[in-house]
DNA sequence: GCAAAATTTTACCATTTGGTAAAGGCACGA
DNA sequence: TCGTGCCTTTACCAAATGGTAAAATTTTGC
Protein backbone atom coordinates (compact mmCIF):
# COMPACT_ATOMS: atom_id res chain seq x y z
CA UNK A 1 0.00 0.00 0.00
CA UNK A 2 1.97 3.03 -1.39
CA UNK A 3 -0.19 5.45 1.36
CA UNK A 4 1.56 5.89 4.54
CA UNK A 5 4.57 4.88 4.18
CA UNK A 6 7.63 7.21 3.55
CA UNK A 7 9.09 4.44 0.70
CA UNK A 8 10.36 6.50 -2.57
CA UNK A 9 7.81 5.77 -5.11
CA UNK A 10 7.69 3.01 -8.35
CA UNK A 11 7.65 4.34 -11.64
CA UNK A 12 3.88 2.45 -12.05
CA UNK A 13 2.93 4.08 -8.88
CA UNK A 14 4.67 7.52 -9.90
CA UNK A 15 2.54 7.66 -13.58
CA UNK A 16 -0.39 6.42 -11.89
CA UNK A 17 -0.94 8.99 -8.85
CA UNK A 18 -0.02 11.43 -11.46
CA UNK A 19 -2.50 10.43 -13.80
CA UNK A 20 -4.97 10.00 -11.04
CA UNK A 21 -4.29 13.57 -9.62
CA UNK A 22 -4.53 15.01 -13.45
CA UNK A 23 -7.64 13.16 -14.04
CA UNK A 24 -9.30 14.95 -10.74
CA UNK A 25 -8.15 17.70 -11.60
CA UNK A 26 -10.30 17.97 -14.49
CA UNK A 27 -13.37 16.50 -12.68
CA UNK A 28 -13.06 18.10 -9.20
CA UNK A 29 -12.27 21.74 -11.00
CA UNK A 30 -15.48 20.76 -13.05
CA UNK A 31 -18.25 19.85 -10.31
CA UNK A 32 -16.97 20.65 -7.08
CA UNK A 33 -16.28 17.87 -4.51
CA UNK A 34 -19.44 16.94 -3.95
CA UNK A 35 -20.67 16.81 -7.62
CA UNK A 36 -17.52 14.77 -8.37
CA UNK A 37 -17.58 10.82 -8.36
CA UNK A 38 -14.78 8.53 -8.18
CA UNK A 39 -16.13 6.48 -11.14
CA UNK A 40 -15.57 9.57 -13.32
CA UNK A 41 -12.17 10.31 -12.15
CA UNK A 42 -10.89 6.32 -12.61
CA UNK A 43 -12.44 6.43 -16.18
CA UNK A 44 -10.75 9.90 -16.80
CA UNK A 45 -7.36 7.90 -15.48
CA UNK A 46 -8.29 5.01 -17.14
CA UNK A 47 -7.88 3.05 -13.87
CA UNK A 48 -10.45 1.08 -12.16
CA UNK A 49 -12.24 2.43 -9.30
CA UNK A 50 -10.78 -0.09 -6.77
CA UNK A 51 -7.04 0.21 -8.62
CA UNK A 52 -7.85 4.24 -8.02
CA UNK A 53 -8.11 3.95 -4.29
CA UNK A 54 -5.46 1.69 -4.50
CA UNK A 55 -3.51 4.99 -4.71
CA UNK A 56 -5.51 7.20 -2.74
CA UNK A 57 -7.15 6.50 0.56
CA UNK A 58 -10.30 8.18 -0.20
CA UNK A 59 -11.79 10.73 -2.14
CA UNK A 60 -11.25 13.72 0.00
CA UNK A 61 -7.38 12.70 0.39
CA UNK A 62 -6.98 13.26 -3.33
CA UNK A 63 -8.82 16.32 -3.07
CA UNK A 64 -6.12 17.57 -0.60
CA UNK A 65 -3.70 16.35 -2.34
CA UNK A 66 -4.81 18.79 -5.35
CA UNK A 67 -5.63 21.29 -2.59
CA UNK A 68 -1.68 21.34 -1.46
CA UNK A 69 -0.17 21.13 -4.56
CA UNK A 70 -2.20 24.54 -5.60
CA UNK A 71 -1.40 26.69 -2.89
CA UNK A 72 2.18 26.99 -3.73
CA UNK A 73 1.61 27.46 -7.41
CA UNK A 74 -1.03 29.93 -6.45
CA UNK A 75 0.65 31.68 -4.31
CA UNK A 76 4.22 31.84 -5.57
CA UNK A 77 3.47 34.97 -8.17
CA UNK A 78 2.58 37.01 -4.99
CA UNK A 79 5.70 35.82 -3.45
CA UNK A 80 8.08 37.05 -5.74
CA UNK A 81 7.01 40.96 -5.77
CA UNK A 82 9.74 42.64 -5.26
CA UNK A 83 10.40 45.48 -2.29
CA UNK A 84 13.07 46.21 -3.97
CA UNK A 85 11.68 46.37 -7.58
CA UNK A 86 9.73 49.50 -9.30
CA UNK A 87 6.06 49.58 -7.87
CA UNK A 88 4.55 50.14 -10.72
CA UNK A 89 6.50 47.42 -12.61
CA UNK A 90 6.28 45.01 -10.04
CA UNK A 91 2.25 45.39 -9.98
CA UNK A 92 2.20 45.33 -13.24
CA UNK A 93 4.35 41.94 -13.25
CA UNK A 94 2.42 40.24 -10.96
CA UNK A 95 -1.02 40.93 -12.95
CA UNK A 96 0.76 39.44 -15.76
CA UNK A 97 1.96 36.30 -14.67
CA UNK A 98 -1.67 36.06 -12.69
CA UNK A 99 -2.70 36.00 -15.90
CA UNK A 100 -0.57 33.93 -17.60
CA UNK A 101 -1.45 31.03 -15.12
CA UNK A 102 -5.26 31.51 -15.79
CA UNK A 103 -4.45 31.24 -19.13
CA UNK A 104 -2.37 28.06 -18.82
CA UNK A 105 -3.92 26.78 -15.29
CA UNK A 106 -7.47 27.11 -15.70
CA UNK A 107 -8.26 23.92 -14.08
CA UNK A 108 -6.72 24.70 -10.91
CA UNK A 109 -8.31 28.25 -10.96
CA UNK A 110 -11.32 26.45 -11.36
CA UNK A 111 -10.60 24.16 -8.41
CA UNK A 112 -9.39 26.96 -6.14
CA UNK A 113 -12.70 28.95 -7.30
CA UNK A 114 -14.93 25.97 -6.55
CA UNK A 115 -13.36 25.41 -3.21
CA UNK A 116 -14.22 28.97 -2.35
CA UNK A 117 -17.31 28.92 -3.52
CA UNK A 118 -17.91 26.02 -0.88
CA UNK A 119 -16.80 28.47 1.96
CA UNK A 120 -13.04 26.49 1.70
CA UNK A 121 -14.62 23.66 4.24
CA UNK A 122 -11.21 21.98 3.26
CA UNK A 123 -8.98 24.66 2.84
CA UNK A 124 -9.61 27.68 5.41
CA UNK A 125 -6.91 26.56 7.74
CA UNK A 126 -4.22 27.08 4.55
CA UNK A 127 -5.95 30.58 3.86
CA UNK A 128 -5.19 31.60 7.57
CA UNK A 129 -1.57 30.00 7.61
CA UNK A 130 -0.50 30.43 4.04
CA UNK A 131 -2.75 33.40 2.27
CA UNK A 132 -3.36 35.77 4.99
CA UNK A 133 0.34 36.56 6.35
CA UNK A 134 1.69 36.84 2.69
CA UNK A 135 -0.90 39.36 2.58
CA UNK A 136 -0.67 41.34 4.83
CA UNK A 137 3.03 41.22 4.16
CA UNK A 138 2.20 42.35 0.66
CA UNK A 139 -0.32 44.82 1.81
CA UNK A 140 2.19 46.47 4.14
CA UNK A 141 4.56 47.06 1.29
CA UNK A 142 1.94 48.49 -0.82
CA UNK A 143 1.49 50.68 1.83
CA UNK A 144 4.87 51.52 2.33
CA UNK A 145 5.28 52.53 -1.01
CA UNK A 146 2.24 54.52 -1.22
CA UNK A 147 3.84 56.59 1.79
CA UNK A 148 6.85 56.88 0.01
CA UNK A 149 5.07 58.68 -2.68
CA UNK A 150 5.64 56.02 -5.17
CA UNK A 151 2.41 54.85 -5.72
CA UNK A 152 -0.76 57.25 -5.39
CA UNK A 153 -3.00 56.84 -2.82
CA UNK A 154 -5.31 53.77 -3.35
CA UNK A 155 -6.51 50.50 -0.78
CA UNK A 156 -3.73 47.97 -0.71
CA UNK A 157 -5.83 45.66 -0.05
CA UNK A 158 -9.05 45.89 -2.68
CA UNK A 159 -6.17 46.43 -4.91
CA UNK A 160 -4.94 43.21 -4.44
CA UNK A 161 -8.36 41.80 -4.80
CA UNK A 162 -9.50 43.76 -8.17
CA UNK A 163 -6.30 42.24 -9.23
CA UNK A 164 -7.18 38.50 -8.43
CA UNK A 165 -10.58 39.29 -9.69
CA UNK A 166 -10.18 40.60 -12.89
CA UNK A 167 -7.63 37.73 -14.07
CA UNK A 168 -9.25 34.59 -12.40
CA UNK A 169 -12.27 35.94 -14.23
CA UNK A 170 -10.62 34.63 -17.67
CA UNK A 171 -10.10 31.30 -16.38
CA UNK A 172 -13.40 30.53 -13.83
CA UNK A 173 -15.62 32.40 -16.25
CA UNK A 174 -14.13 30.93 -19.75
CA UNK A 175 -17.41 29.60 -20.97
CA UNK A 176 -19.19 32.88 -20.18
CA UNK A 177 -16.51 34.77 -22.01
CA UNK A 178 -16.91 32.05 -24.74
CA UNK A 179 -19.72 32.99 -25.69
CA UNK A 180 -19.75 36.85 -25.66
CA UNK A 181 -16.23 36.74 -27.48
CA UNK A 182 -16.94 34.19 -29.95
CA UNK A 183 -15.56 30.90 -28.92
CA UNK A 184 -12.75 31.20 -31.77
CA UNK A 185 -11.51 34.26 -30.31
CA UNK A 186 -8.47 34.21 -28.01
CA UNK A 187 -9.27 36.24 -25.12
CA UNK A 188 -6.08 36.50 -23.34
CA UNK A 189 -4.24 38.58 -25.85
CA UNK A 190 -6.47 41.31 -25.96
CA UNK A 191 -7.07 40.77 -21.51
CA UNK A 192 -3.53 41.30 -21.17
CA UNK A 193 -3.32 44.55 -23.06
CA UNK A 194 -6.59 45.67 -21.57
CA UNK A 195 -5.35 44.78 -17.74
CA UNK A 196 -2.41 46.19 -18.22
CA UNK A 197 -3.71 49.75 -19.38
CA UNK A 198 -5.75 49.02 -16.94
CA UNK A 199 -3.62 48.96 -13.66
CA UNK A 200 -1.19 50.96 -15.43
CA UNK A 201 -3.52 54.10 -15.62
CA UNK A 202 -4.54 53.26 -12.12
CA UNK A 203 -0.88 53.22 -10.09
CA UNK A 204 0.90 55.77 -12.59
CA UNK A 205 1.86 57.86 -9.88
CA UNK A 206 2.86 60.93 -12.16
CA UNK A 207 -0.58 61.79 -12.97
CA UNK A 208 -1.79 65.23 -13.64
CA UNK A 209 -5.30 66.55 -13.70
CA UNK B 1 -50.16 18.65 -9.45
CA UNK B 2 -49.02 22.39 -9.74
CA UNK B 3 -46.50 22.17 -12.12
CA UNK B 4 -47.69 22.04 -15.75
CA UNK B 5 -51.00 23.55 -15.21
CA UNK B 6 -51.65 27.01 -15.79
CA UNK B 7 -54.41 27.52 -12.81
CA UNK B 8 -53.76 30.94 -10.16
CA UNK B 9 -51.88 29.21 -7.46
CA UNK B 10 -53.06 28.42 -4.01
CA UNK B 11 -51.85 30.33 -0.90
CA UNK B 12 -49.93 27.19 -0.14
CA UNK B 13 -48.53 26.72 -3.12
CA UNK B 14 -47.21 29.66 -3.14
CA UNK B 15 -45.69 29.77 0.25
CA UNK B 16 -44.22 26.18 -0.48
CA UNK B 17 -42.72 26.97 -3.75
CA UNK B 18 -40.81 29.92 -2.62
CA UNK B 19 -39.66 28.02 0.24
CA UNK B 20 -38.19 25.33 -1.71
CA UNK B 21 -36.99 27.92 -4.20
CA UNK B 22 -35.27 29.78 -1.12
CA UNK B 23 -33.53 26.60 0.21
CA UNK B 24 -32.42 24.98 -3.07
CA UNK B 25 -30.98 28.87 -3.82
CA UNK B 26 -28.75 28.19 -0.39
CA UNK B 27 -28.13 24.31 -1.22
CA UNK B 28 -27.49 24.88 -5.02
CA UNK B 29 -25.07 28.15 -5.13
CA UNK B 30 -23.19 26.18 -2.17
CA UNK B 31 -22.51 23.06 -3.89
CA UNK B 32 -23.32 23.36 -7.32
CA UNK B 33 -26.29 21.24 -9.28
CA UNK B 34 -24.53 17.91 -8.97
CA UNK B 35 -23.48 18.14 -5.31
CA UNK B 36 -26.54 19.79 -4.02
CA UNK B 37 -29.26 16.82 -2.80
CA UNK B 38 -32.99 16.57 -2.67
CA UNK B 39 -32.67 15.99 0.68
CA UNK B 40 -30.91 19.25 1.72
CA UNK B 41 -33.13 21.15 0.13
CA UNK B 42 -36.19 19.55 2.02
CA UNK B 43 -34.94 19.48 5.05
CA UNK B 44 -33.56 23.24 4.34
CA UNK B 45 -37.63 24.22 3.19
CA UNK B 46 -38.91 22.42 6.36
CA UNK B 47 -40.29 19.77 3.89
CA UNK B 48 -40.63 16.23 2.81
CA UNK B 49 -38.68 15.23 0.08
CA UNK B 50 -41.80 13.80 -1.84
CA UNK B 51 -43.75 16.95 -0.70
CA UNK B 52 -40.71 18.71 -2.33
CA UNK B 53 -41.50 16.73 -5.56
CA UNK B 54 -45.10 17.53 -5.59
CA UNK B 55 -44.25 21.17 -6.19
CA UNK B 56 -41.45 20.60 -8.53
CA UNK B 57 -41.07 17.56 -11.28
CA UNK B 58 -37.29 16.92 -10.36
CA UNK B 59 -34.12 18.40 -9.49
CA UNK B 60 -33.35 19.38 -12.39
CA UNK B 61 -36.63 21.97 -13.00
CA UNK B 62 -35.71 23.24 -9.55
CA UNK B 63 -32.50 24.25 -10.56
CA UNK B 64 -33.47 25.61 -14.22
CA UNK B 65 -36.51 27.86 -12.52
CA UNK B 66 -33.81 29.45 -10.51
CA UNK B 67 -31.81 29.99 -13.26
CA UNK B 68 -34.72 31.86 -15.16
CA UNK B 69 -35.39 33.91 -12.27
CA UNK B 70 -32.02 35.31 -11.70
CA UNK B 71 -31.31 35.93 -15.06
CA UNK B 72 -33.90 38.81 -15.03
CA UNK B 73 -32.32 40.83 -12.10
CA UNK B 74 -28.87 39.68 -13.28
CA UNK B 75 -29.15 42.07 -16.56
CA UNK B 76 -31.34 44.63 -14.91
CA UNK B 77 -28.23 46.75 -14.19
CA UNK B 78 -26.88 46.63 -17.46
CA UNK B 79 -30.03 47.15 -19.28
CA UNK B 80 -30.50 50.36 -17.04
CA UNK B 81 -27.49 51.51 -19.08
CA UNK B 82 -29.07 55.08 -20.27
CA UNK B 83 -27.14 56.14 -23.44
CA UNK B 84 -28.19 59.61 -22.70
CA UNK B 85 -26.82 59.88 -19.56
CA UNK B 86 -23.35 60.88 -18.68
CA UNK B 87 -21.05 58.12 -19.91
CA UNK B 88 -18.71 58.01 -16.66
CA UNK B 89 -21.46 58.41 -14.36
CA UNK B 90 -23.50 56.04 -16.28
CA UNK B 91 -21.08 53.15 -15.96
CA UNK B 92 -20.16 54.05 -12.27
CA UNK B 93 -24.00 54.01 -10.96
CA UNK B 94 -23.72 50.00 -13.10
CA UNK B 95 -20.59 49.18 -11.23
CA UNK B 96 -22.24 50.33 -7.56
CA UNK B 97 -25.45 48.80 -8.58
CA UNK B 98 -23.87 45.54 -9.31
CA UNK B 99 -22.17 45.89 -6.37
CA UNK B 100 -25.09 46.78 -4.42
CA UNK B 101 -26.12 43.26 -5.58
CA UNK B 102 -23.50 40.91 -4.24
CA UNK B 103 -24.01 42.38 -1.44
CA UNK B 104 -28.18 41.77 -1.02
CA UNK B 105 -27.69 38.81 -3.51
CA UNK B 106 -24.48 36.87 -2.92
CA UNK B 107 -26.50 33.62 -2.70
CA UNK B 108 -27.58 34.23 -6.54
CA UNK B 109 -24.51 35.41 -7.28
CA UNK B 110 -22.80 32.23 -6.32
CA UNK B 111 -25.31 30.58 -7.93
CA UNK B 112 -24.37 31.74 -11.15
CA UNK B 113 -20.72 31.25 -10.45
CA UNK B 114 -21.10 27.65 -10.52
CA UNK B 115 -23.37 27.23 -12.97
CA UNK B 116 -20.60 29.19 -15.28
CA UNK B 117 -17.70 27.37 -13.57
CA UNK B 118 -19.56 23.88 -14.65
CA UNK B 119 -19.33 24.86 -18.05
CA UNK B 120 -22.84 26.45 -18.08
CA UNK B 121 -24.59 23.60 -19.22
CA UNK B 122 -27.97 24.36 -18.04
CA UNK B 123 -27.70 28.10 -18.83
CA UNK B 124 -25.91 28.36 -22.38
CA UNK B 125 -28.72 29.09 -24.21
CA UNK B 126 -29.73 32.24 -21.48
CA UNK B 127 -26.30 33.26 -22.12
CA UNK B 128 -26.40 33.31 -26.21
CA UNK B 129 -30.43 34.43 -26.53
CA UNK B 130 -30.14 37.16 -23.59
CA UNK B 131 -26.83 38.23 -22.56
CA UNK B 132 -25.07 38.11 -25.63
CA UNK B 133 -27.07 40.83 -27.49
CA UNK B 134 -27.45 42.67 -24.79
CA UNK B 135 -23.21 42.40 -23.94
CA UNK B 136 -23.22 43.36 -27.93
CA UNK B 137 -25.25 46.74 -27.74
CA UNK B 138 -24.06 47.84 -24.55
CA UNK B 139 -20.40 47.46 -25.87
CA UNK B 140 -21.21 49.32 -29.12
CA UNK B 141 -23.05 52.16 -26.63
CA UNK B 142 -19.32 52.33 -25.00
CA UNK B 143 -18.07 52.29 -28.46
CA UNK B 144 -19.95 55.08 -28.99
CA UNK B 145 -18.86 57.71 -26.37
CA UNK B 146 -15.47 56.81 -27.10
CA UNK B 147 -15.80 57.68 -30.82
CA UNK B 148 -17.82 60.94 -29.63
CA UNK B 149 -14.45 61.59 -27.33
CA UNK B 150 -17.13 61.12 -23.96
CA UNK B 151 -14.71 58.24 -22.65
CA UNK B 152 -11.32 57.75 -23.03
CA UNK B 153 -9.93 54.62 -25.48
CA UNK B 154 -10.44 51.70 -23.91
CA UNK B 155 -11.72 48.26 -24.36
CA UNK B 156 -15.63 48.22 -23.64
CA UNK B 157 -15.67 44.66 -23.55
CA UNK B 158 -13.18 44.31 -20.89
CA UNK B 159 -14.62 46.74 -19.00
CA UNK B 160 -17.30 45.17 -18.74
CA UNK B 161 -15.18 41.67 -17.62
CA UNK B 162 -13.76 43.75 -15.48
CA UNK B 163 -16.83 45.85 -13.99
CA UNK B 164 -18.16 41.96 -13.36
CA UNK B 165 -15.27 40.20 -12.05
CA UNK B 166 -14.78 43.05 -9.08
CA UNK B 167 -18.18 43.03 -8.24
CA UNK B 168 -19.05 39.63 -7.97
CA UNK B 169 -15.78 38.63 -6.94
CA UNK B 170 -16.93 40.13 -2.59
CA UNK B 171 -20.09 37.95 -2.97
CA UNK B 172 -18.20 34.65 -4.75
CA UNK B 173 -15.01 34.83 -2.64
CA UNK B 174 -16.28 35.93 0.23
CA UNK B 175 -14.99 33.34 2.27
CA UNK B 176 -12.05 34.27 1.37
CA UNK B 177 -12.17 37.96 1.70
CA UNK B 178 -13.90 37.12 5.45
CA UNK B 179 -10.61 35.70 5.94
CA UNK B 180 -7.72 38.23 4.83
CA UNK B 181 -10.25 41.08 6.05
CA UNK B 182 -10.83 39.37 9.30
CA UNK B 183 -14.81 38.23 9.77
CA UNK B 184 -16.15 41.27 11.47
CA UNK B 185 -14.99 43.58 8.91
CA UNK B 186 -18.14 44.69 6.73
CA UNK B 187 -15.99 44.57 2.95
CA UNK B 188 -18.67 46.76 1.21
CA UNK B 189 -17.89 49.99 2.44
CA UNK B 190 -14.15 50.09 1.19
CA UNK B 191 -14.97 47.65 -1.85
CA UNK B 192 -17.80 50.72 -3.05
CA UNK B 193 -15.20 53.44 -2.40
CA UNK B 194 -12.17 51.09 -4.10
CA UNK B 195 -14.26 50.31 -6.75
CA UNK B 196 -15.83 54.06 -8.01
CA UNK B 197 -12.35 55.46 -7.12
CA UNK B 198 -10.51 52.77 -9.19
CA UNK B 199 -12.94 52.64 -12.18
CA UNK B 200 -13.43 57.33 -12.12
CA UNK B 201 -9.87 57.77 -12.56
CA UNK B 202 -10.25 54.59 -15.44
CA UNK B 203 -12.80 56.74 -17.40
CA UNK B 204 -11.89 60.28 -16.67
CA UNK B 205 -11.69 61.84 -19.90
CA UNK B 206 -10.38 64.91 -19.48
CA UNK B 207 -7.24 63.37 -17.87
CA UNK B 208 -3.93 65.30 -18.12
CA UNK B 209 -0.76 63.03 -18.72
C1' DG C 1 -71.05 20.35 7.43
C1' DC C 2 -69.55 17.84 3.58
C1' DA C 3 -67.80 16.18 -0.76
C1' DA C 4 -64.09 17.09 -3.82
C1' DA C 5 -59.76 18.72 -4.51
C1' DA C 6 -55.33 19.82 -2.82
C1' DT C 7 -51.62 18.63 0.17
C1' DT C 8 -48.74 15.65 3.03
C1' DT C 9 -47.01 11.36 4.74
C1' DT C 10 -45.61 6.59 4.63
C1' DA C 11 -43.54 3.07 2.46
C1' DC C 12 -41.05 1.95 -1.14
C1' DC C 13 -37.60 1.23 -5.28
C1' DA C 14 -33.73 1.21 -8.63
C1' DT C 15 -29.50 3.30 -9.31
C1' DT C 16 -25.43 5.46 -7.97
C1' DT C 17 -21.79 6.13 -4.91
C1' DG C 18 -17.81 5.66 -1.76
C1' DG C 19 -15.45 2.00 -0.26
C1' DT C 20 -13.70 -3.13 0.89
C1' DA C 21 -12.08 -8.10 0.53
C1' DA C 22 -9.69 -11.15 -1.58
C1' DA C 23 -8.11 -13.55 -5.43
C1' DG C 24 -5.32 -13.19 -9.61
C1' DG C 25 -1.58 -11.34 -12.51
C1' DC C 26 2.83 -9.41 -13.10
C1' DA C 27 7.72 -7.86 -12.49
C1' DC C 28 11.92 -8.27 -10.75
C1' DG C 29 15.79 -9.56 -7.89
C1' DA C 30 18.01 -13.89 -6.08
C1' DT D 1 13.26 -19.64 -13.01
C1' DC D 2 11.02 -19.02 -9.11
C1' DG D 3 8.90 -16.84 -5.30
C1' DT D 4 7.99 -12.52 -3.10
C1' DG D 5 5.87 -8.32 -3.09
C1' DC D 6 3.68 -4.84 -5.93
C1' DC D 7 -0.23 -3.95 -8.82
C1' DT D 8 -4.92 -4.93 -10.84
C1' DT D 9 -9.29 -7.05 -11.24
C1' DT D 10 -13.53 -9.23 -9.78
C1' DA D 11 -17.12 -9.41 -6.86
C1' DC D 12 -19.16 -7.30 -3.50
C1' DC D 13 -21.62 -4.06 0.20
C1' DA D 14 -24.02 -0.46 2.88
C1' DA D 15 -25.52 4.01 2.51
C1' DA D 16 -27.23 7.76 -0.11
C1' DT D 17 -29.83 9.55 -3.81
C1' DG D 18 -33.50 10.78 -7.21
C1' DG D 19 -37.88 9.50 -7.69
C1' DT D 20 -42.79 6.95 -7.31
C1' DA D 21 -47.33 4.93 -5.56
C1' DA D 22 -50.81 5.32 -2.92
C1' DA D 23 -52.86 5.97 1.43
C1' DA D 24 -53.94 9.55 4.85
C1' DT D 25 -54.85 14.15 5.95
C1' DT D 26 -56.07 18.84 5.38
C1' DT D 27 -58.20 22.62 2.89
C1' DT D 28 -61.64 24.63 0.07
C1' DG D 29 -65.91 25.77 -2.29
C1' DC D 30 -70.62 25.14 -1.68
Amino acid sequence: MPDGTNKKPSRIQQRNRRAILDAALEVFSQHGFRGATLDQIAAEAGLSKPNLLYYFENKENIHLTLLNQLMETWLDPLVVLDPDGDPVEEILSYVQRKLDMAQELPRESRLFANEILQGAPRMRPELENNLKPLFDEKCALIDNWIAQGRLPAIDARHLLFSIWATTQHYADFQTQIGVLLGPKTDAYVSASAHLQSMFRTLLQPNIRR
